[in-house]
Parts: structure tokens; sequence; C-alpha cells
DNA sequence: TATTGTTATACTCTATAACTATA
DNA sequence: TATAGTTATAGAGTATAACAATA
């Protein structure tokens, strides 16, 4: 078994970190080609997936349900996201994405496709690999 | 060659999501602990690395020049970070990473260990593996 | 009483533009 | 005149605390 800090380990830990970085770079770019900032791409990525009370939105992005109002605002002003009564709980806010909202966000999603073209060109077992590796790094910690 | 959208390469995809917020939680964590920003932590980074010019940093961190006058004044106002001339061109100030600094650095790295206990874990081959498919990554888009 | 969403406040990061001191 | 760093300004994200409506 190498150790935890021999060269080739640390060369993958600087990769991934270069991988981090470049799908930053790449989401922030995506979402400016569309005037969002990244919080409400992310916002209307979750809400395109499906419809969220407003707590919700901020349990899934890790913030203060006090930031998600001025995001979802924006969203809304800009006509992709709409809040909705539930009638269940009259407390309660759903934010639903509109169907701009959904063009927008698939847009965004088609635009991050740098990790896919590569991995496409692997083979399965490569990519078996791979997919074992990262559930291995995100569950062990 | 499997297809571009097959279901192995969507669920490495969003492996490699996971990876990327994971990455920045603990990347925020780690700086919080110490008191600092990630743009703050991400600054001192480099400069333990070594010291540069205030323009060299805005380029790393592809930024506008202006966001690191602020960023820099609030490393040094906690002693992490020094502003030196440039012997060379007066107009020029470097940033240095003081000795406490260079502490804080060190334990942030440290701190940043999620993705190196799986790696070493991993037997020379599949690390030889994930290395090229990640430099693949990198280089491909 | 507890919970949902909001408001108010303060701080940081960000880009843009104008300024200063050097070159 | 061009460049390095700064200042001024405005918009956005963030956390904290207090508030209204509802449960």
């Amino acid at each position: 078994m190498p150790s935890r800090t021999d060269p080739l380990t640390l060369e993958v830990v600087e990769l991934i970190g270069a991988v981090v970085a470049r799908y930053h770079e790449e989401y922030e770019e995506a979402a400016a080609s569309h005037q969002l900032t990244g919080a409400q791409a992310r916002v209307l990525a979750l809400l395109a997936f499906d419809p969220l009370p407003m707590r919700r939105i901020a349990q899934k992005l890790k913030c203060e349900p006090s930031n998600i109002t001025g995001i979802v605002d924006r969203l809304e002003g800009r006509g992709l996201v709409e809040r909705h009564p539930d009638p269940a709980d009259r407390r309660v806010k759903l934010a639903v994405a509109t169907e701009a909202g959904m063009q927008t966000a698939g847009q965004l999603r088609d635009a991050l496709d740098f990790a896919r073209e590569p991995l496409a060109g692997l083979s399965t077992a490569e990519r078996t690999v791979l997919r074992d590796l990262l559930q291995r790094m995100l569950g062990a910690a």
C-alpha cells in the first residue's frame, strides 16, 4: 500500500484541485452567458429538477434561508422562477421553475460538458474504476 | 466506444459534481476554522508557495486586481501577510506570507486531506489510471 | 410555542472606472 | 504614454438577529 503522501498521490490530489477549479470556472462562465450569477444558476438547476420550499433550497445550498429570498427574488424578476403557495401549509412558498426557467436550466446543463467528452473516450472498465474511486472518496471522509 | 451520455458516464459526471461540492465545502470549512474567508485562504495558500506582486495574485485568482487590495489588507491586518517594496520596480508591491501566515497555510493544507486518505488506499495501477484520466479531462476541453 | 419566509444589518467578494506614483 | 496599485462605487452573496403569518 503506497503512502499517503507519495508523489503519485500528491500528483492526483493536485489534479483534483485543477478539476475543481476548472469545473467552477466553466460553471460561472456558463451562468454569466445567461446573465446569471453562480448562486442563481445553482438554484435554478435545483428547481428545474423539482419545485422546492424556500427552506429546502437553503438546505441544499448549505446556506441560511434568508439568503434565498434575494436569489429567488432576482430569478423571479427575470421570469425564470415563480413563488407558489403550498396548499398544505400556508407558511410555505414553493419556488417553481417557469417554462423559460426550464429552458435556461437545460442550456446550462448542456454547457457543462467538459467532463463528459473525455469520459466518453474511456473504456467501460476505466470508467468503472473511476466511478468506484470517486464513490470511495466521497464515502471515506 | 460508449456514448457520451450512457448511464455510467452520467453517473461519473454526477460523482465529479459531488466531489467538487465536497471539495469546496471542506475548503470553506477549513478556512472558517481559521477565521478566514475562502478567498483569503486561497491568496494565503498562493503566497505560502512564493511571494507575488499584487497583479500576479489577481491573475492566479482570475479576478480584477482591485479586489486583491482588500483581501491582502485583511490578511495583513491579521499579521499573516506583509507588503514589501520591489527594489527592481517601485510601482510593484510584493505580497509575502509571514511566519504566522506560513503556519496557517500549512494547517489549511493538512485540513484538506479528504482526497488523500482514500487515494492512498488505491493501488499504484489504479492511481495511475486516475491520474491519466484527470490529465485527459483537463487537456481535452 | 415552534416554524416559514422575510426584513434589516453588516461584512466580504466582485467588476468597473478613476486616480497616484512610478516607468 | 503605459503600468502597478489603490480608491470609490455599486451589486451580489453571506450570516445574524428580529419580525409577521401560520402551524
